[in-house]
DNA sequence: CATAACTGAGTTGTGCACAACTTAATTTCG
DNA sequence: CGAAATTAAGTTGTGCACAACTCAGTTATG
């Protein structure tokens, strides 16, 4: 198995990370229903409820997403009235973004979810621990490639 | 560090595997296009490398991706003319998928792409070999937690 | 101090993902 | 057989992702 004259689907880490991404997405979804939420605003959310009043290029730099990602996605959070934006007067390019009432609130809801979805990887907590160090590097490792073209 | 009064954004698991697929998919886009492809649009022709003539549910079975993702992404190669479609005529339901000789002949071009993006992924051999077994037992593990809701 | 360079946010356009739905073909069963 | 259930593929609508771009505000420089 492997190698034989050409890349093979499943023999691809590649593969293997972008099914999981999605599989775990997809758990997520029935959940983050209830609350009203997608994943990538799940994110973003706890982003803030991590540390809260934070610039559109902090929340970027936090889940690695460009402005033209996050932009819409925090138009419809205010229209969810989770969070409020408003320009820094001290730099009027910079726009702060933080949780409302409601945006607060919603964190207790979100409580169990890690937990849960944990569980259903399969893995225990040191496995889980060593997976995520792995993707961690990883995920440094190509950006660190990709940088140098 | 870790669980203070919810969950926090960098302890996720889940961010990390998103973040990786993100991250290595965004490696392989320059490579790609290269080639005229988008990442699901490769993971649609290794496939197809790999055993021509699939139908629409076999690579949907095989991507783990519906038929309103296949579909127009089917549509696209179509018109890149790198895949022919047609009906089968034992089961007017079904279309076989099967490659042009320009779909067949990107194959040589494609078989660098493994090695490079395996590299820039700073892990060796035996931690891929790793890294993509737990990753599959992972995306196991979800699917079946969702199977039973 | 003027203007060139840069920065932060947002817009536009393309291509996934996926839920929900439609349509046509096939299979199952009363 | 013939209606009901099932299956395969495609369509529609929403929300990411991301490249390429615009524009306003700030900083740097001659």
């Amino acid at each position: 198995m492997g190698r034989q004259d050409g890349p093979v689907l499943d023999d691809q880490v590649c593969f293997a990370l972008y099914a999981a991404s999605r599989a775990v997405t997809a758990l997520y979804r029935p959940l983050l229903d209830d609350l009203g939420l997608t994943y990538p605003q799940y994110l973003v959310l706890l982003a803030l409820w991590e540390r809260d009043e934070l610039t559109v290029t902090d929340l970027g730099r936090s889940l690695q997403l460009d402005s033209g990602t996050i932009s819409p996605l925090l138009k419809r959070l205010e229209k969810l009235e989770l969070v409020r934006r408003e320009r820094r007067s001290d730099d009027e390019r910079s726009v702060r973004v933080a949780l409302t009432e409601r945006g607060d609130a919603l964190r207790a809801k979100a409580v169990p979810l890690p937990g849960l979805v944990g569980d259903a990887m399969g893995l225990d907590g040191a496995e889980l621990d060593e997976l995520r160090d792995t993707l961690r590097e990883l995920t440094e490792s190509v950006n660190a490639y990709r940088e140098r073209l």
